[in-house]
DNA sequence: TATCCACCGGAATTTATGGAAG
DNA sequence: CTTCCATAAATTCCGGTGGATA
């Protein structure tokens, strides 16, 4: 069923970006002075999760690099710290400087930039107070593209001189939305056409999957992938609407399984605890891990952390969207006891496994 | 209302990590 | 190889909060 899988992955780019044409036309305008050597304008982009913000950037700064390079640094500044962001933007024009040489140094050589440099701040949503901003503002050469869930919440929430810089004259504001049902099947389309076996699948089931994904494109292409999936399984020679039905289900699963997979040992630990009790107080679980660790940690090159640490964590588990907590003070409960933890708890007393 | 308790999360401090120089 | 020294990661410390209880 599935001939080509790269073409469901999150990464991938497709030859044409569909319906996002206004958009690229913009961010290409403010780009543009780089192709120039001049400081390219900066943008803030918004919109909810999986509708392409990313997608749109990557494709574009793609297609300015036809007509010359654009030096541009792309980050994920998520948890990021100043050094992990100047390091990327110096990189860009220069070799990346080593992890151990001084901040100050960073910052020395970031003055000393002269050509056009974009850096992509992505999963900036707490970056609006980061200190990286008194590196940034008002710099020659390096221009900013911003990219967060939501513009307004992230300009009030930003420290004056950061919202002045992001409000002022020349300066772009994209606001993504979610793609209707059709725009959505022409995204889908091309994926099906591409990745799938032939008369797979059709227009009409590729309209149902965008309207049950309420016009997030990652969900969507996740979607598709999983009816296919399902369909081979059950050796239905083409997609129906029994695997699609049940394709939303598996999509979502399967996006909290990466999540999960991706996550160092302690998240595994952490997360094994809450799946084995489906929901738990915050104090219990303490209790648990330190009762379990010694034996789940052995052989193992990392070591238990401390509780402190596990709170870090937790959020982390809440975050990655495999864990939640109704209330501030509440228990934390499982989001999906069909995502398994990846290990097994160990625990010489209760022998389990 | 006053007090206790469990928990949270910011900030200071310590430890681990890994390039670079000798 | 060893030492040095920076960042990054983790721990320690602690004030604050909200809910429960008397």
């Amino acid at each position: 069923m599935i001939t080509d899988p790269r073409v469901f992955d999150d990464d991938h780019l497709p030859r044409e970006l569909a319906h996002r044409d206004a958009e690229v036309a913009t961010l290409s305008r403010a780009l543009e002075p780089a192709l120039n050597g001049e400081r390219a304008d900066d943008v803030l982009i918004s919109g909810p999760r999986g509708v392409g913000k990313t997608v749109l950037v990557r494709h574009t700064l793609g297609r300015l690099d036809r007509h010359a390079d654009v030096a541009h640094a792309y980050i994920r500044t998520l948890g990021a710290t100043t050094g992990q962001i100047l390091r990327p933007i110096l990189g860009a024009v220069g070799p990346t400087p080593a992890t151990n040489v001084p901040i100050e140094e960073l910052v020395a050589q970031l003055r000393d930039v002269n050509e056009p440099v974009v850096a992509v701040l992505d999963e900036a949503d707490d970056l609006h107070a980061h200190s990286i901003w008194d590196h940034l503002q008002e710099h020659r050469a390096v221009s900013t593209v911003v990219i967060t869930h939501d513009a307004d919440d992230w300009l009030a929430a930003a420290p004056t001189p950061v919202r002045d810089q992001l409000t002022g004259t020349g300066v772009h504001h994209l606001q993504l939305g979610r793609y209707t049902v059709n725009e959505l099947a022409d995204i889908l389309e091309p994926r099906a056409e591409q990745g799938l076996r032939a008369s797979a699948t059709n227009r009409e089931q590729l309209e149902r999957i965008a309207d049950g994904v309420a016009g997030r494109a990652r969900h969507g292409i996740q979607t598709l992938r999983a009816a296919a999936e399902l369909a081979s399984e059950r050796e239905h020679s083409a997609i129906q609407t029994s695997d699609i039905a049940d394709a939303y289900e598996r999509a979502a699963r399967s996006i909290r399984r990466a999540n999960l997979d991706s996550l160092p040992y302690h998240h595994q630990v952490l997360y094994a605890l809450v799946w084995e009790a489906g929901k738990i107080s915050p104090g219990t679980l303490h209790d648990k891990y330190e009762r379990v660790a010694p034996d789940t940690y052995r052989g193992v090159d990392v070591v238990p952390v401390s509780e402190r640490q596990r709170r870090n964590q937790l959020t982390k588990l809440e975050q990655y969207n495999l864990v939640e907590r109704s209330e501030k003070k509440g228990p934390i409960v499982i989001v999906d006891e069909k995502v398994k933890p990846k290990i097994d708890l160990q625990n010489e007393v209760y022998g389990r496994n």
